[in-house]
RNA sequence: GCGCGCUUAGCUCAGCGGUAGAGCAUCAGUAUCACACACUGGGGGUCGCAGGUUCAAAUCCUGCAGCGCGCACCA
């Protein structure tokens, strides 16, 4: 006997086999194989970051992906790595260096002192979430993991930063672009998130300046504005030029209240006439519309927020140096007292915020570097056209929708940590010509103005002292865009790369749509000439049970490896699966964890349980001994083989789970292992080894369908059954990971094991009696454990009841088939088309409660046969819907009347 | 404003053209020998509303309502 403890203890088992599974290699990709390929790059996650539920989500994902490819016979590669993260990752080091009171902002330490503690503190916390999908079990190939600021990978966006440059299709300009004032860097448009704000909607005076240049005292245009505060930067106020209340107002001056300059009235399309008063305020500088109105009247750019966010000596003495909201609060003041606040209203408003700082961006006129989209209409239509396919299809939408609508992207960041711009200026006193000589020739097509004064080359220039570089560094996505091939040795046609780009699966979240999949896309197109992936799984978003994002401020965000050691990596694993339907949020509750749990335990215990029937695994399987519920069970599996294939095959992995548990627990362990005690408690020794090999060969599958889902417990479960005798020998050692994926039985397999539909209607009319019985207990309130004796009479001879199992399975002390049972008038009974059932009851007979039994029974059986008759008499449905479906209402009229007979009969024979 | 998604048992969700399903919760029973992280049985739903297509609709189409998300320069 062996002494497999009694539930599942996963924590030593987990480590152990992910020792194994590392040291035997088997993890790694090798390019050189034969097999075909199959490949995913991570999602890289930030190298600041922890796990969340969210990566458990995606790299549970990713690991069956990759496990199942395995087991199919692929060549796999799983590529990991981290993102360097720029502002995210200098945030938290700034932070951290804040609160260790090394610095209070970075200026202080300089660039390089700088950098140099970010390192620093990235070799030491950097590796953290790495060891944690270790912990949760995925099969990435840890010896080729990279990070986006490694020295080659960094070689590659210089690259292509070089490359864009020369085609022309990165620029710098001052532009209005979205300013953090908290980070001090400028964002792309996709970093800013649009927030419903209740704000207030101020209503101020500009009074009129007549002709002969002194203000009309009691004439003035209403402009309405939620940014007061920005007025002290205003040059002008707008009207619509078809706005006729303002027609004769177009070219006078109103006075700028507080700071008493003339500013014109210029007519505008942009403007709405029937929003607020029809009159706007233009502040160039600090509105993006006001701005492109401004271009277009020639108004100067008066800047009166300074990058901190706080007013600047334009914004006039009175305010200089406040934060732009104490400003707003003094200048609102100020009106007041001047009376220029006519009243103010309460509005709500879309403010942008930042996504990592959280506060209201700046628009922010400032010199950028900008990309116009390479390979925009390839990765539009390989979209559209299916050759990257997307699941769920609709993001497709979403994906097109952007891509027709691509604005420039601003990739500057005015932050240290990332990569810096690879772009120097000639200093202005120097002057050689030795650099000029060297300079990059543009090459292409685009009539980029050459400039001797830039140097845009992946090396600096050859005389560094006459050059600054650019202190930008580059958006963090301008290298994640490379992720697929950068990682894999580009540009150089590395083995890897020819083996497995472009890659098979991608797995992400939809927030990343624009951020991630379609820029790398259209990298892909650009810089491969090929598609970076085949498909892309976009994965919910995990939510807590009130439909919160999770989140740190909020508490609700569990950690993962909490939960691993309480309930186990593979419950996890199993618990989010389970909940996760394709594309859709879910709402995380621990129980969905605690069921995964309980799902490693049940699959624990029945392994358990066979362990101690003893006997050879494995044992060859002699048809003509095979019971009807050996038939049937093995038609089950064949069934979750087929599901569970089709369901992973088109991304469902939460009715694959569902399938493994309904085949598992359900069928396998309440139907068939219950049945099967029957047979392993008797002495037919013949019977007993068949019935051990067919549950031999029922678990062998099913861990192996299990093991994508659930690696550590399955390795464990298939080691210590003994069921890796006969597999190959991978590098020295064996495992499931490389055990074939099992195929769906084919016809010659069910002939020659005798498998038939017929078995299974039958092996289901059997367990439907069982129910029917059980259900006689306790109506008649039998506890579960007491035995009593069943009597069945059957209509038919010609089928096998295995009277032994049914007596197991009614836990009871006897079932006894007799076609002349004579019962007591008023004993139990239920009507089955197999037979009647009675449950004969020493000295308990009531004859009333066996009537009202009988008679709810056959109110449920004639509604039945009602509606079969209904449907039968219906000559549409009888011409137009298939034979099956006919056939199918055909079968259950006959059940049901044959019942209905039958319980007629009884209830004419209680005789009242 | 445009686009997308959701609305099914008390809760969380599957199902997406052929008699309404799961888990949890609930009620009743069970220390039974693989598992109390378990077993057995029960109760509970006119599948958001209104039309239409079909022999047949929770499932397809149209409209409406409620909730959520994304995109959009209305100050």
């Amino acid at each position: 006997m062996s002494e497999i403890p009694k539930a599942y203890e996963p924590s030593q088992v987990e480590e152990k086999w992910y020792k194994y599974w590392l040291e035997k290699k088997f993890f790694s990709a090798n390019p050189d194989s034969p097999k075909p390929s199959y490949s995913i790059v991570i999602p890289p996650p930030n190298v600041t970051g922890v796990l969340t539920l969210g990566h458990v989500l995606n790299n549970t994902i990713q690991d069956i992906l990759a496990r199942w490819a395995r087991m199919r016979g692929f060549e796999v590669l799983w590529l990991p790595g981290t993102d360097h993260a720029g502002i995210a990752t200098q945030t938290v080091v700034e932070k951290t260096l804040r609160k260790q009171g090394v610095m209070k902002h970075r200026d202080e330490l300089g660039r390089e002192k700088f950098l140099k503690k970010v390192w620093e503190w990235k070799e030491k916390h950097g590796g953290i979430i790495i060891t944690q999908l270790k912990k949760l079990g995925c099969s990435c190939d840890w010896d080729r993991e990279r990070f986006t600021m490694d020295a080659h990978y960094s070689f590659c966006v210089q690259k292509v930063f070089v490359e864009l440059y020369r085609k022309g299709l990165i620029y710098r300009g001052k532009r209005m672009v979205n300013w953090d004032p908290t980070a001090r860097t400028a964002l792309s448009d996709e970093e800013v998130i649009m927030k419903q704000v209740n704000g207030h909607l101020w209503y101020i005076k500009y009074p009129l300046i007549k002709p002969d240049g002194t203000v009309a005292q009691d004439e003035y245009v209403l402009v309405a504005t939620t940014r007061p505060e920005t007025m002290l930067g205003d040059e002008a106020v707008a009207v619509n030029p078809k706005d006729t209340r303002y027609a004769k107002l177009i070219g006078r001056k109103v006075l700028l209240p507080l700071k008493n300059k003339p500013i014109p009235i210029i007519a505008d399309e942009l403007v709405d006439p029937e929003f607020g008063t029809g009159c706007v305020k233009v502040t160039p500088a600090h509105d993006p519309a006001d701005y492109e109105m401004a271009l277009r009247h020639n108004l100067p750019f008066t800047i009166v927020i300074a990058p901190d966010g706080t007013m600047t000596a334009d914004a006039g003495e009175d305010y200089e140096g406040l934060d732009r909201m104490e400003a707003r609060e003094a200048v609102i003041e100020d009106l007041k007292e001047q009376g220029y606040l006519l009243k103010v209203e309460d509005y709500t408003h879309n403010v942008g915020f930042s996504e990592r700082s959280n506060v209201p961006i700046e628009p922010y006129l400032s010199e950028q570097w900008f990309l116009k989209y390479p390979a925009v209409e390839q990765a539009l239509c390989a979209v559209e056209e299916g050759r990257i396919k997307f699941y769920p299809e609709r993001w497709v939408k979403t994906y097109t929708h952007w891509m027709r609508n691509l604005k420039d992207w601003c990739i500057s960041r005015q932050l240290w940590w990332g990569h810096r711009i690879p772009v120097w200026y000639r200093k202005k006193n120097s002057s050689g010509s030795q650099a000029e000589a060297r300079r990059p020739d543009t090459g292409c097509g685009e009539d980029q103005t050459i400039d001797k004064d830039i140097w845009v080359d992946v090396t600096p220039p050859p005389d560094p002292e006459n050059w600054e570089q650019d202190p930008d560094v580059l958006d963090t996505w301008f290298s994640s865009w490379l992720w697929p091939f950068a990682t894999m040795g580009w540009p150089e046609q590395t083995p890897t790369l020819k083996k497995f780009y472009p890659t098979t699966d991608l797995v992400t979240g939809p927030d990343i749509i624009f951020f991630w999949v379609a820029r790398m896309i259209m990298a892909g197109y650009e810089f491969m000439g090929e598609k970076p992936f085949h498909n892309v799984y976009f994965t919910g978003i995990i939510r807590d049970k009130l439909g919160r994002k999770m989140s740190k401020s909020l508490g609700n965000s569990p950690d993962p490896l909490e939960l691993i050691s309480k309930y186990g990596a593979d419950a996890l694993r199993f618990g989010i699966m389970r909940s996760a339907p394709q594309g859709q949020d879910l709402l995380y509750d621990e129980q969905h964890v605690e069921l995964g749990r309980n799902f490693c335990n049940k699959l624990w215990n029945a392994c358990r349980f066979r362990q101690m029937q003893g006997g050879a695994f494995e044992g060859e399987i002699e048809p003509s001994l095979l019971s009807n519920d050996d038939k049937w069970i093995l038609l089950r599996l064949d069934r979750a083989i087929r599901e569970v294939t089709e369901a992973l095959e088109t991304y469902h992995f939460n009715e694959a789970t569902q399938v493994l548990y309904r085949f598992f627990w359900s069928e396998y362990c309440d139907w068939y292992i219950e049945a099967s005690k029957a047979v392993l408690q008797g002495n037919n020794e013949a019977r007993k080894a068949n019935t051990l090999a067919v549950i031999d060969f029922v678990l062998s599958n099913t861990l192996r369908l299990f093991h994508p889902f659930l690696p550590f417990i399955t390795e464990e479960l298939w080691q210590g059954m003994g069921f890796n005798n006969d597999l190959p020998q991978m590098q020295g050692g064996s495992t499931i990971m490389y055990a074939h994926w099992p195929k769906p039985f084919d016809d010659d397999f069910k002939e020659f094991y005798g498998l038939d539909e017929s078995d299974e209607q039958l092996a289901e009319a059997r367990y439907e009696l069982v129910r029917q019985g059980r259900n006689l207990r306790r109506e008649y309130n039998i506890p579960t454990n007491k035995k009593v004796k069943f009597y069945f009479k059957p209509s038919e001879e010609k089928y096998s009841l295995e009277p032994e199992v049914m007596r197991v399975l009614l836990n009871a002390d006897e079932f006894i088939i007799d076609r002349n049972y004579q019962p007591q008038k008023g004993t139990p009974s239920a009507h089955s088309a197999l037979g009647e059932l009675y449950m004969p009851l020493v000295g308990l007979i009531d004859v009333q409660a066996e009537k009202a039994r009988l008679e709810k029974e056959l109110q449920k059986a004639k509604q039945e046969l009602e509606r079969a008759q209904q449907k039968l008499s219906n000559q549409g449905f009888l011409q137009n819907a298939p034979k099956s479906e006919v056939e199918k209402v055909k079968y259950r009229l006959n059940e049901s009347e044959e019942k209905v007979k039958k319980l007629t009969a009884a209830l004419s024979a209680l005789g009242i």
